[in-house]
DNA sequence: TACACGCGTCTCTTGTAAGAGACAATCGCT
DNA sequence: AGCGATTGTCTCTTACAAGAGACGCGTGTA
């Protein structure tokens, strides 16, 4: 788990004030780092192991984590002191699914691809400046192309990335990406402007395709979803092998485009 | 919408200390109490309207509103000043699903389940002390056996109900029970003794079943699904028309019980 | 056996967040 | 236009939650 000091995992709150200094922090946010952290680290978590990880004080942990708990936003994983997301998110969780009817359908639209296309499919949508993979049904191939549900990743590694911002100007697509966004994880990096002018493509295409950018061997298929006529609410995308032949990436992409625009209507 | 006031929904604390008098509320407590209040009323509302539902002072209220959707635990519903719940609560939610074993394999048994059978299927755990539907597939029958997932209904109502708190001593029984929970929707009240029986024998049995409780059209069967040995985690159960047949109602228990033994296992 | 470490609970202090309330701007109704 | 209700923002006060730190307990290891 190459993320074992994740507490500094927040700085892209874009670039703005905080630094008060580092007095007092108010319990409210201190529970949102909470959250926060155990999203980003996927498993229980111990609370001594908790207050180390988001340099909160002992103490305070402990009251806010009994007082989460006791509400059921927290519980108490199986083998003792550890604490992971409880059954009241989760029905939160599915009551703003109930509500969110592009979700709801994004969802049905993606496993449907999934199905018909074997490949891994995926609804993508923007979280708070991040590219969020909100559900994803994974493929029929061997080797899993695995991508967990509520990853985040800088949006310049992604086909998505560029679609979602398809319609921004400059400056706020300056503001929604960091320097390190733009190096990939082989360590490349990518030129602030040919992500926009990718953007700008994205844009008036109607689709994105990526090659080897998270990774070396497959390539990502991407088309938006519209919440309005010009606003990219979300996308649909397919990732596939890196090697999968321009005839069928055609096909494939054509199906995608297909449903990503039922999807629009709303 | 027949909770206008569901301000007072939250004294099911149990029975306890509370009420130093009226003065200063955590400001945590006061989120806790606002997302009880969208969970109980499953739609956006507005900022004056959720300071009113849970008399908290207005200010305060639009403060706390205004962290949250900055946190993205809530959102702006579309048209302009309504909040709901935000994409953030469902990728928690879906963490939590995917940490949890026992849900994410008991959505897919009552899926099947409700599937095979065609009749409203649910997975139903205890959650602060009340009983709560975790997941629900409805059935195809033509007039709609609808359960919200994550409904809280007080336990004598319901078969699940009886299992859940199968294993418990008379005094932690009596203490998750009010007397409110006593009295059935249309006015009946049931006995504290009849129930405690009625657990007793689920208890035995191993099932229960329970006809014309929450309403008098629909009879239910539910099963227990264990964690460990005698700790009953969560129950599976079917809805069914009152007049089921009883030989119909034998060929569903089994399914029922053989469904929600293999879950158990964990 | 002693020492270092992590856990869970408690107590006391003080910096600050919760809250009261005033304000201007809108909206809807007559 | 005139009135009441609601909405969003701001300022100021003080009640109280966040935090420091001490304590006792169990555990591992030198």
């Amino acid at each position: 788990m190459q993320d074992g000091e994740t507490l500094n995992a927040w700085p892209t709150e874009g670039a703005d004030e905080e630094r008060p200094a580092n007095s007092r922090e108010k319990g409210l946010n201190r529970v949102l780092n909470m959250l926060e952290f155990l999203h980003a680290n996927q498993r229980a978590i111990g609370i001594g192991e908790l207050a180390k990880g988001l340099n909160a004080p002992r103490s305070t942990t402990y009251t806010l984590v009994r007082e989460l708990v006791e509400a059921g936003l927290l519980e108490m994983a199986g083998d003792g002191n550890r604490v992971y997301f409880g059954k009241k998110l989760y029905l939160y969780g599915m009551a703003y699914m109930r509500g969110n009817d592009l979700l709801r359908r994004g969802r049905q639209e993606v496993d449907t691809l999934s199905r018909e296309t074997g490949e891994t499919s995926e609804l993508c949508m923007l979280q708070s400046g991040r590219y969020t993979i909100v559900h994803s049904s994974p493929g029929n191939r061997p080797f899993r192309i695995s991508s967990a549900t509520g990853l985040q990743i800088p949006l310049p590694w992604t086909a998505s990335g560029r679609l979602l911002l398809a319609g921004l100007d400059r400056g706020r697509i300056e503001a929604m990406v960091t320097q390190d966004d733009l190096v990939l994880p082989d360590g490349r990096k990518i030129a602030l402007d040919d992500f926009i002018d990718d953007i700008g493509k994205a844009r008036v295409t109607g689709y994105c395709v990526t090659s080897g950018l998270v990774d070396a061997y497959t390539k990502c298929l991407a088309a938006p979803v519209f919440s309005a006529p010009g606003k990219v609410e979300a996308t649909m995308c397919l990732v596939v092998p890196i090697d999968t032949s321009e005839d069928r990436t055609g096909e494939l992409l054509t199906v995608l485009r297909e449903r990503a625009a039922r999807l629009s209507i709303s």
